[in-house]
RNA sequence: GGGUAUAUAGCUCAGUUGGUUAGAGCGCUACGUUGACAUCGUAGAGGUCUCCCGUUCGAGUCGGGAUAUACCCACCA
């Protein structure tokens, strides 16, 4: 290093050069790594980011986890591989696009046509994508671009296509008439996550269908019930008991209807009159108790919100005019028992805020229940509950595990069509009543393409294997290439709100293909939220952009404030102090590597094993200490305590004690351990900070990259067992700062001196010159040869294996006694019970074994029995 | 309504099979610092571990209940 460093870090003069150079060098590509054959995997594949606007916080917290994820991995010798890509999103990117055409050119899709509006969209998406690759690469992602993928590009169109002709023809994709949410006003269906609940106040009526009808029911929406087919009762309630199972002529409104009287355990006895009319072809539950019991359903609402033909003086007439004449006529002929205000949930659309009518409609599904022959008669369903009870998948932190069960038990067939024009299309032709599957299209004219396209996670679904070059890497039931290499994936690291919309599915999906796990675990973060805990969006304001952020402190602050102080499932809380304090740190390794590297001039770090002070011993212990740690926890991908537990000792051990005890010491051997710690910590740091760390490496005259260098080993350093457990430094720190909290010394009283007793002489003299200079506030450093020298009021501080370190006139020797006195007592007590008990027959005969110890730590050993009999 | 979590210092959060005096970062206070770092150092103040009951010799930790908050699911006819 021969220019001055900068005494800040500026991480915008770094990073981009930095980027280049590890992308430039090949390994982002784990082909490229030069791997012994039989080398280990580690698959990724980051969760594509929807193409509809810049990535966000919550993005940048997914690409920081996992880049860790991966950098240990490389480190560690995998054949690591993490593949980029992002996802078209269907209805959220169509939506962006319509709400930008209509403000910038006050157009609907529809004033457009087709084919205008989706030229529009991929021109917005080619833009939106372009940013998303960029921050990614901001990010510091480690990430393999060659195998980049898009869900809408022509190799997924594919794989979709192959996906959904194979289901088809294996009866798991079925077309099917359901109830789904329409939109009136936008003349489509919307999926359940469309929805907006909007609370209201609404008119309960309770009417009975005409005047000899027994049975009295309550709706918010009379006009509906022209299509009631049944009337639902709770099998428990005595007052209907004697209806199930009959069926009930009806006049409502001049409409005859047959009422068939059914049980079903859902209904609630202490809502309305506890009977439930049931509309088959207007309401989901209804609709799915309709299946149950075979009701007919009767259609009563068209497409546009209004009534049907053939309801005489109603037909033509829109919803709420129809209410209001129902009830008009219901009221002149007194069947109207109450009227009564209720709070409910209207159902709306979440763009334009109309009323939802959910309606009857052909669309295509997937069936979760089928049986699958080749899948050992097992469906998709079962597979895939089963993958979880089993822990073939395991999730981290296990209570999702509980979660995705849950849903998965309760898993009805999925809804794959939607009525849009973005999105994969449905490889389906009508000709008449004639359907036609197939990858390509029919033969013959008069073929009419299904104008839907699919549901954006039944392309999602198969990411993971859809980015691996299936189909063409699966021929006769054997995987080849990239799809044999690196599937099924090791781990699935994304957000905990889409187990169900997206982690479900990958499952089911992968079990289809290739009968096999998509991933072997699931990785759940939480949620970034703000300051006040509140979800970060950009309606509320309160969103913090990752690319600001990265302008302001730098990408690797950005990502400690990510990776730290976060556990797996659990939501974060992110502002900008906490980023800045981070920032803190960042500076302070880089200041760190600036006086080792200002008082080096070669950068090795072969040191000899000898002339070690006790505060290199003491280094290179903690160090040893860390590297196992570190090894241990990111393997348990346990990161953030993991970096709790460096930065403490980057900052405390290394910074604060032993480059202090350093300034003193100038000896090329010891530059030599200098350059050792900092070179291990700086790969341990690395993946969580990869630029800084890089940074440095590359300042230490490194001719290597060390994003690809290997991860440090536990060293033998054959030192002794007394020295291993030898912590004097610390021991006195503690010591010292116990002594002034406990008021043993008076705040404003400094600590004169120190006496340090033993034998060696040597390690004494090493011992008190660190003292002195760690500022311990210590001004003096007596010797002894023997203990009967000190005088009467000093007291033992520290004993180790070497020596005794006293302070002199600080001890409050009465406190000192009771606290020890009490302690003593608390634990003769709880002895003396145990003994009692232990004279106990009963007792005895219920506890076989026990181990009874005076000693308090032997109190530990009696514990571990307790264990065993409770067991 | 069902489920899952969370509740510990002013704030954000750790606390690993129950065990001596419950920890960190930020913030705050005092003092210090002319050579790695003011993006620093040393020290200090600040806690009935939400509440109640139970298990235990011993509970922040285990069990039951209450309260509050967040999210997921269902959606009230």
């Amino acid at each position: 290093m021969d220019k001055e460093i900068e005494k800040n870090y500026n991480p915008a003069q770094w990073e981009d050069k930095i980027y280049e150079k590890w992308e430039k060098s090949g390994y982002f590509n784990p082909d490229n790594l030069n791997l012994p054959e039989n080398s280990p995997n580690y698959t990724i594949i980051l969760p594509p980011p929807n193409i509809t606007a810049k990535l966000h916080i919550g993005h940048a917290s997914t690409i920081a986890i996992e880049d860790l994820f991966v950098r240990y991995h490389r480190m560690n010798g995998y054949r690591t591989l993490w593949l980029p890509g992002t996802d078209h999103a269907a209805i959220a990117t169509q939506n962006v696009v319509e709400k930008k055409i209509l403000a910038e050119e006050k157009k609907t899709r529809h004033d457009l046509g087709k084919e205008k509006f989706l030229e529009k969209v991929w021109k917005f998406l080619y833009e939106t994508q372009a940013t998303i690759l960029n921050q990614t690469r901001k990010m510091g992602a480690s990430i393999d671009w060659s195998r980049q993928a898009f869900t809408l590009d022509d190799e997924r169109k594919k794989a979709v296509t192959k996906m959904f002709v194979d289901m088809y023809n294996e009866k798991i994709i079925y077309r099917g008439e359901r109830v789904i949410n329409w939109c009136p006003r936008c003349k489509s269906t919307l999926a359940d996550d469309e929805i907006e609940y909007q609370e209201q106040k609404t008119i309960l009526y309770t009417f009975k269908y005409d005047e000899n009808f027994p049975i009295a029911i309550a709706t918010t929406r009379p006009e509906t019930k022209l299509g009631d087919t049944a009337i639902a009762v709770n099998p428990k309630d005595e007052r209907y008991k004697k209806y199930i199972g009959q069926e009930l002529p009806a006049d409502f409104c001049g409409q005859k209807l047959k009422i068939k009287v059914i049980a079903d355990i859902n209904v609630d006895m202490n809502f309305g009159t506890g009977a439930l009319g049931v509309t088959p072809a207007h309401s989901i539950i209804d609709s799915a108790m309709a299946q149950k019991n075979n009701l007919e359903k009767i259609k009563v609402i068209d497409e546009n919100g209004n009534i049907k033909e053939n309801f005489g003086k109603f037909s033509g007439q829109n919803v709420s005019q129809a209410r209001q004449m129902i009830i008009a006529i219901l009221k002149e002929k007194k069947l109207i028992l109450k009227e009564e205000e209720i709070e409910n949930n209207l159902s709306t659309c979440y763009r334009c805020g109309t009323a939802i009518e959910p309606l009857p409609s052909k669309q295509w599904f997937v069936s979760v229940d089928t049986k699958i022959p080749r899948l050992g008669n097992k469906s998709l369903k079962e597979k895939a509950i089963s993958a979880g009870e089993k822990k073939q998948i395991e999730f981290i932190p296990d209570r999702f595990t509980k979660r995705y069960l849950d849903w998965m038990t309760n898993l009805h067939d999925w809804c794959i069509s939607r009525q849009i024009w973005f999105g994969h299309e449905i490889p389906v032709w009508y000709k008449g009543e004639e359907i036609y599957v197939g990858e390509k299209s029919p033969v013959g004219d008069g073929w009419q393409k299904d104008p839907d396209t699919l549901d954006t996670w039944f392309s999602s679904g198969m990411w993971t294997f859809s980015t691996l070059g299936w189909p063409d890497n699966f021929k006769n039931g054997e995987k080849t290439g990239d799809l044999k290499k690196f599937h099924p994936n090791q781990i699935l690291e994304t957000g905990y709100e889409i187990i169900t919309l997206w982690v479900s599915r990958m499952i089911m999906m992968s079990f289809f293909a290739l009968d096999e796990i998509p991933f072997e675990k699931v990785y759940l973060h939480g949620m970034i939220v703000d300051k006040d805990g509140k979800k970060m969006s950009k309606s509320k304001g309160n969103g913090i952009d990752p690319l600001d952020m990265i302008e302001k402190f730098g990408t690797d602050s950005l990502r400690l404030s990510l990776l730290l102080g976060n556990t797996p499932g659990n939501d974060l809380r992110i502002n900008e102090e906490k980023i800045a304090s981070y920032r803190n740190f960042v500076n302070k390794l880089w200041n760190i590597s600036r006086f080792i590297i200002s008082n080096t001039t070669e950068f090795r770090d072969d040191f000899e094993m000898k002339n070690l002070t006790l505060a290199d011993k003491w280094i290179l212990n903690k160090l040893n200490k860390i590297v196992s740690n570190s090894t241990q926890d990111l393997k348990d991908y346990k990161f953030a305590s993991n970096g709790e537990e460096l930065r403490e000792f980057t900052w405390n051990d290394l910074a604060d004690w032993y480059l202090e005890a350093k300034k003193f010491e100038k000896d090329e051997n010891k530059n030599k351990i200098l350059i050792f710690v900092l070179k291990t910590i700086l790969k341990l740091w690395h993946p969580f900070i990869p630029f800084i760390t890089e940074t440095i490496w590359q300042q230490l005259g490194e001719k290597s990259i060390l994003m690809t260098s290997s991860w440090p080993q536990k060293q033998n350093f054959n030192f002794s067992e007394e020295e291993k457990n030898f912590n004097l430094i610390e021991e006195i720190i503690i010591s010292i700062r116990n002594a002034r909290s406990d008021n043993k010394i008076e705040p404003s009283r400094k600590i004169k001196a120190v006496i340090l007793a033993g034998s060696e002489q040597k390690l004494l003299t090493e011992q008190a010159h660190l003292i002195k200079s760690l500022k311990t506030g210590i001004e003096e450093i007596i010797f002894i040869a023997n203990k009967d020298e000190l005088k009467e009021d000093s007291f033992i501080l520290v004993t180790t294996a070497q020596i005794e370190i006293y302070l002199i006139g600080a001890i409050d020797e009465e406190k000192e006694k009771i606290r020890r006195q009490k302690e003593t007592e608390k634990l003769d007590q709880a002895i003396k019970i145990l003994e009692e008990k232990l004279a106990n027959k009963e007792f005895l005969a219920k506890a076989p074994a026990i181990l009874v110890a005076k000693e308090k730590e032997k109190l530990a050993d009696y514990k571990i029995e307790k264990k065993k009999i409770k067991n």
